[in-house]
DNA sequence: CCCATAATTAAGGATTTTCAAATTTTGTAT
DNA sequence: ATACAAAATTTGAAAATCCTTAATTATGGG
């Protein structure tokens, strides 16, 4: 069956499910219903409503008990999703002048309001960006998206040069904090010094030394460069 | 009771309701249920429901089998809505260069998503503008308007410099249809005769002469320079 | 094997819509 | 002027969406 058209609201279940997918935290590729009802803000019942919807729409499959997965068909949706809000906060913050720590919920509610025509044209001004402020890849127009190459800054090999590529948080508090060290998304450092049980990280960015938490780290994704 | 917090949808019906207002159809300041349906494309035992709650909430009177007026609260209210709807337009035209035969229906959408930040920030990008593209005046943010000593073109006098002041059309072909003939906002322009019975006027703008039709020149408001 | 935890079903509520039927108003024709 | 038909409005019943709390059922580690 061909996906009908979706409201928001199952766009929105379906961009979490894939957002929780590519986190990956269990090794199936099921995830659970809790985990998205935590994200979503809503109760596990409700997602559960909302999985039967979505598994007789053909957009993923549900195992009970055990979890849920995105049909090759609900991949592409969750993945048109995933660009219209990506764009939505590149929009905000390359052209409107957002910083990057105000966008995440800004875009939520903007991107409901998106068609594609408005979409394209976004990408457009915000100079068709990559990734996304937060340093997310974002999809193309027909729901392909390039994986990254990237490790937990927790877990980088020291005295390397690495790059900054993306940051897993979107609460506004850590990532203002995470502006204000100069972590963001393209930013070049070296671990020094890793505490043991998971004690602090000492980085040298720029000229600077930084410390930071490793329930930080934890949040930031890096590439050798 | 103060006005709690309005659901989008309230809001829709409040914006559509002063519209109608303006238009000032009718005598008494009422306007009719059906109109209202007709302009929300919706039944109109939904409007009458949809009334008893805005009624409820003391943002419109309701004089049954009569019509319906809003309260001032009600006005203040629809006029913050007409602001969002209105800057939107205006930043689609000025910031994206989106053609004003387009941006209604757009804007519609957008405007759900738009909290006051955002549209405080779009207004200054789109340069602050006074009117939104069809020439309507944009509220401020407080809910006040100034109103505009404009009439019909069907009405003006002839042999007359005059200004076009707004249309009042959102299909998208008379619009695209207008713009073709160059009959859009801010546009000066002579009415060189009425032909009797709802005839056809002769128009002269800038050095052309156009011809256009009564039911088209009853869209088009203008004023004496 | 038991029991904490997670997932599911059951029951119900809010919002906004539609369709159908009842009611009021209005306009017209005798 | 009055009566009747047409039109507009209101009310009632029910559906679509998406949410909640409370109770039930399955899973899997000690």
């Amino acid at each position: 069956m061909p996906p009908a058209d979706l409201s928001p609201t199952m766009r929105d279940y379906l961009a979490e499910v894939y957002r929780l997918t590519e986190r990956g935290q269990t090794p199936g590729g099921y995830i659970g219903t809790s985990a998205l009802a935590d994200l979503l803000d809503v109760s596990p019942p409700a997602v559960n409503r909302m999985i039967t919807k979505l598994k007789d729409a053909g957009l993923l499959e549900h195992e009970p008990y055990q979890g849920i997965r995105l049909t090759e068909t609900g991949r592409r949706e969750a993945l048109k999703e995933l660009r219209r809000h990506r764009i939505a906060e590149a929009f905000l913050v390359n052209v409107m002048g957002f910083k990057w720590h105000e966008v995440h919920a800004e875009a939520e509610q903007l991107s409901r309001g998106m068609n594609e025509t408005l979409t394209e044209r976004m990408a457009t001004m915000a100079g068709h960006p990559a990734v996304c402020p937060h340093g997310e890849p974002i999809p193309t127009p027909e729901g392909e998206i390039t994986p990254m190459d990237d490790g937990l800054l927790s877990d980088a090999p020291h005295d390397t040069e690495m790059e900054i590529t993306r940051v897993l948080t979107r609460e506004p508090d850590r990532l203002e904090y995470l502006a204000a060290l100069g972590l963001t998304p393209g930013t070049r450092l070296r671990v020094l010094h890793a505490a043991p049980f998971h004690g602090p990280l000492q980085l040298k960015v720029g000229r600077e030394y930084r410390i930071i938490g490793h329930n930080l780290a934890e949040l930031i994704r890096a590439q050798v460069v």
